[in-house]
DNA sequence: TATTGTTATACTCTATAACTATA
DNA sequence: TATAGTTATAGAGTATAACAATA
């Protein structure tokens, strides 16, 4: 008994790895914050221009952005009072509003892509060889993942 | 002109890079949640307390959480509340409150570091070798980065 | 009945600024 | 004057539930 712990601490090389790829992925936002600042938007809004592979439907780009489809309602309303994109009527199902870009979204698409990307801190310093190592690395980690309650039936979330 | 865009598109493999970090961040702060939710915290606090290297002031949890010291007030109220940490007047300086842990409260600690990092999503399914180079690359990125604005000054981040 | 999108609402997280008590 | 911590407040982000239009 004695005051021993239940848990033994996790292993400092992993805890090291972890909190590399949570600072590199913190880095990344704070640019994604800053750049959307640059142009006027919040960093929900740049990520929609980021994301949005037109055309596709609101709900489509909610599944991109990995959140409730509600939330899309209004940073698309705010995109589309600025001119970025535009609600098109699907002819098949009259449900569904298409989102399309506008010329000027195009081109802010073009160049958050080139900022968010092309500038990346942190990955844009590694060479063509180490970020392709990274990269089978990162790819490795994904395609072996399991995500929980996968037991081949469909996932739920209790909440 | 023919409606030639300002901006390439970005190298795909230097977005599929960024995408897959970004994936990885998404799942290590989805578990974050999850393994909060289980013990009725909130991902915030659930961070404190895994952040938290006692004996620490206020001011050094908000450094080492990236957030405004005025957001750990109110963390710290519900981790007291609960009887996992306590503040303890610096002896030295009566400005400063000394984060202490509870024996609850680093037993949880315990508990979400064992969670958080042994069965971090994906990065555990890496043998030792291969999370080994994940590692050394994602220092290497780090050590090469310089933040925007840091011209000569000292910026640094202890980890 | 099920689905797309909208609205209303609430909760969390975060930053800013003003305040206190110390130093 | 400067710093540690608190309080009040406001802005984003997100989720849930109820709803209208449509399938």
């Amino acid at each position: 008994m004695s005051g021993r712990s239940a848990h033994q601490d996790p292993d400092p090389a992993r805890v090291e790895t972890v909190d590399l790829v949570l600072t590199l992925s913190f880095l990344l936002g704070a640019n994604l914050g800053a750049v959307a600042a640059e142009h006027g938007l919040t960093p929900a809004q740049a990520r929609a221009v980021v994301t949005l592979a037109e055309p596709a439907p609101m709900r489509q780009l909610a599944a991109r952005l990995s959140c409730d489809k509600s939330n899309v309602t209004g940073i698309v309303d705010e995109l589309e009072k600025r001119g970025l994109v535009a609600r098109q009527a699907d002819p098949h199902d009259r449900r569904i509003k298409q989102l399309v870009f506008t010329d000027a979204g195009r081109t802010l698409r073009g160049a958050l892509r080139a900022r968010l990307y092309d500038e990346a801190p942190g990955i844009s310093t590694l060479t063509r060889e180490e970020e392709g190592q990274l990269r089978e690395l990162l790819r490795q980690a994904m395609r072996r993942f399991t995500p929980p309650g996968a037991d081949g039936c469909n996932a739920h979330r209790p909440s």
